[in-house]
DNA sequence: TTGTATGCGTTATCAT
DNA sequence: ATGATAACGCATACAA
């Protein structure tokens, strides 16, 4: 380690120059109220030398440090990027700052990146987790920093969680659907590590209240809407697959592949829906006609469509983390938010034409 | 400012338990040899505490933080995204910590976010400005911290800056839709805030040397390979316009409207390029055939097409910009980097069928 | 309201 | 190679 460039100025500095003792401008600088007069002094001094205090050192004290710990799977990806704009944008807002890591979308990264934060500076940690429920890190890895997992729920007992109410979005947009006159309708679940076949679908989601893949969230609001329209569910008509465009390639070809009629489809992700459509289209299906598509956080401007969607609000959720995470800070008390979702009619869904 | 959890052991404690000074835990600790005894001492008592250096204290002591800044216009957007992920990638394979900041796309904001970062922790700062050339903070807002602006060139004299080719990118690009037969190319150029009109984009790329718009380099590169063709040149296959989806169908309406013939566009981003092909098949044109297109940095699996574009190598640009920036905390001295593009041919390209 | 003095966890300078 | 100790910049208990 080598040497790096220091403030210019201590509060030694800004005591000598002002003739202002270092308690009191330390009072000044955490907003207690002092002497006018000396206030103008310190005023002008500070215009002169633009000093301001090190936040190693008020941390090493005991005092918060302002900075917040983000851990993401990946920034790269629209999902975690717009959640990640939210929490810096509130943390600006709040005179925080944000220490950011991507954990690679890797499991032993992850654990590295946590290793690294839970010996920095951090006044607590907003953690998007990689890992699988089983892989979670013990929560000592976090020694006692604030914790609030966002993006998904149900993963570590007693920490807050923030989250998208995935039930409701796989209901909304299944009902709409319905309401369009198609009862055919696909459900392309997307994981990262594929828990089980498209035929154990129903019944591992039925059984498996304790695993929280959103994939599975969505897909019991899909059969309750289907359920109140008393539509028989078919297992021919769920894929499970990953989340990359091929994934949605692959599934669209392997749905129309089992001559099962189908009118209507929800996908999990933008490139998921960009690889139906895609593939839709190469099959001579024509959208939304034949076939009507819903996905799950449409990423404007980023796609061919205009897609109907469930909107997640994901800016909101990475804003909401950090009231939370603050609240926690603060040694107050926070329980989970599930943050409501709504669908946004727009042009890849349209009433089927009974012929 | 509340008092906050600390690390859970000092390195008095790990002296205390381990019966070593803490001067040699120190040494330990910065990788100097030490007594092989008292070596496994500490190992031991590393393993039951899990005790982990304070790096507030380290950095107070003038030593590095191993934290390294970066300002992005906003998060949330492919091109940025992808460079971030880079960054801390590379950042991660050398033990540091990158603390995040979005601009929100603000200039007022951006001013904010380095005045906090500047009296953060900070080894140095990696800087992708969103302000205009004239707007652009002062060296001394930045206090001698070692400085790498990213994604942009000629900012700040004297300061290294790390940016793709852009003249090559537009060379590239139109060259290869000449080798198609193509001899008719809209240009649809992007900025934030419109330095002039598509009239004046020519006689301004060639004035202003100083000026650093990357559509304004890429322009350069297409007018290099028209005149190489002897294709005169036509402002009329010119739009200036912005940097979403919705530029791009604007964009694409107005180069339609002006009844220009046109076979071949390069749009600068995937958004725009997005907008483009939505507008074409509005109008009934087909895709690559009637007017192929090459955008620059495709998004892979986030649009409806596979797009023929230019690669900007965007995360080895993040990895560089880490790179070059602890040369700089190493007391080097670092010139600027320009990284080469290379041409993706993919399906929006196609030989011209002549009728 | 103000100033003095102490300590936070670490590194660097000594002397050993 | 090791250990005692003085800084580093700041916050705070305490005395004034």
């Amino acid at each position: 380690m080598n040497t790096v460039e220091k403030p210019l100025y201590s509060i030694k500095d800004i005591s000598r120059l002002s003739g202002v003792s270092i308690a009191t401008l330390s009072r000044y600088f955490n907003g207690q109220s002092i002497r006018k007069s000396n206030e103008d002094k310190i005023k002008e001094v500070l215009k002169e030398t633009g000093y301001r205090p090190s936040i190693a050192a008020r941390f090493m004290k005991g005092s918060s440090s302002g900075v917040i710990g983000l851990i993401v799977p990946e920034i790269n990806h629209p999902f975690f990027s717009m959640i990640a704009e939210g929490i810096m944008q509130e943390a600006r807002k709040n005179g925080q700052l944000v220490l950011c890591g991507s954990s690679e979308g890797s499991l032993e990264v992850e654990h590295q990146v946590i290793d690294r934060f839970s010996q920095s500076i951090l006044d607590g940690l907003i953690y998007i987790p990689v890992a699988k429920a089983e892989n979670i890190p013990a929560l000592t890895s976090f020694r006692n920093l604030p914790l609030v997992i966002t993006a998904r729920r149900n993963i570590i007992p007693g920490v807050p969680h923030v989250y998208h109410d995935g039930e409701k979005g796989g209901y909304l947009s299944t009902r709409y659907l319905i309401q369009l006159g198609r009862r055919r309708i696909g459900f392309i679940a997307s994981f990262w590590d594929p828990p089980c076949s498209n035929k154990e679908l129903r019944s591992f989601s039925e059984q498996s209240a304790s695993y929280t893949f959103s994939s599975i969230d969505r897909f019991r609001g899909y059969l309750k809407a289907l359920q109140e329209e008393n539509i028989p569910y078919d297992p021919d008509l769920v894929v499970v697959t990953g989340y990359g465009h091929q994934s949605g390639v692959d599934a669209t070809a392997s749905l129309i592949g089992r001559f099962t009629q189908c009118n209507g489809i929800i996908a999990m992700t933008q490139a998921v829906a960009n690889g139906c459509t895609s593939q839709l289209k190469r099959q001579g299906y024509t959208i939304p006609q034949d076939i009507s598509i819903i996905l799950f956080d449409a990423n404007e401007s980023k796609a061919d469509y205009t897609f109907t969607s469930i909107e997640l609000h994901l800016h909101e959720m990475g804003q909401e983390s950090v009231r939370k995470l603050n609240s926690l800070i603060q040694g107050e008390r926070a329980e989970d938010t599930c943050l409501d979702v709504e669908l946004c009619v727009r042009d890849t869904t349209v009433l089927l034409h009974k012929e």
